[in-house]
DNA sequence: AGAGTATAGTTACCTTTAGTAATAGTTACT
DNA sequence: AGTAACTATTACTAAAGGTAACTATACTCT
């Protein structure tokens, strides 16, 4: 597997930077792009349930919500625990996650183009396992 | 294939920091391990080969290079064009390369722990293809 | 041969993104 | 009631890279 490392990393700065251009239409970047996918899929949620999920620090989604709140992609709502913020999608969030939804999944279709269904599959499974395996040895070592 | 890019992407910040932390043992980092690997399979390059290989602007190159510079890792060697820099790895570089090539080769090994050959070989085919799509889409946007 | 153009590298400045440490406010525990 | 734990924020710092302007050198071509 010697050279998996170089071929992964060299694909991350086209990809994302890709994905940022397509973003910046909205004033969006990939990294508020995950916070709204979160929100989406898990509805209205906490700042930490975000930092938890990806594995990234709790000023770093402070951040990133402030910005989704200025640019009215999402709100805060009351919650029981005062301590908490909870946040969901507004209406024009909602409208803003379909039409990104969009354009990011035709740019999934057509960077596959002439890749074989299975490879596609393959590769598709294969990622979350590297990641599973990475993440379960970073956390043997911190025991 | 919706949610490739999901996948793809929050592999990236484990990945990216576990390398960081083996290669700190030398005083480098990941964005530094991509120069030593450049020379080191290219033999003596200029900046210009480095920023052109990696999709990168030249200023960053300059930055790695003085950073690898100032670790004696790569020394310039003089050449016809003066206004050429070029750099080739030093003996301590190419020990440094041997010890850090071994760490990262055993933890590509590593992270593959559980999955299939044929899915392990069908990833390593399918970065490389989905960075030519990406890279192709960039370049017709520019023409 | 000389003027204009292109190339390699550098410098200075700025942007994005994230981490760490400390802190305020709130809740849970006992 | 009083301490401990938790949520979010603020201030500071670091890593990495981009843009524009600049210097020095080489190339072109009439």
């Amino acid at each position: 597997m010697e050279g998996f490392f170089r071929h992964f990393l060299s694909l991350y700065r086209p990809l994302i930077t890709t994905l940022n251009e397509l973003l910046s239409a909205y004033n969006l970047s990939y990294s508020l792009w995950q916070v709204i996918v979160f929100v989406k899929n898990n509805g209205p949620s906490t700042l930490v349930d975000i930092s938890n999920h990806y594995n990234v620090e709790k000023p770093t989604i402070t951040r990133r919500v402030h910005r989704l709140e200025e640019l009215q992609i999402v709100r805060q709502i009351p919650g029981k625990d005062r301590r908490e913020k909870i946040i969901q999608l507004t209406e024009s969030g909602e409208e803003i996650y379909q039409e990104c939804r969009k354009m990011i999944t035709n740019l999934e279709y057509s960077v596959m183009e002439g890749i074989p269904k299975e490879e596609r599959f393959a590769t598709f499974q294969t990622l979350p396992k590297i990641q599973n395996n990475i993440i379960n040895k970073e956390s043997n070592k911190n025991e």
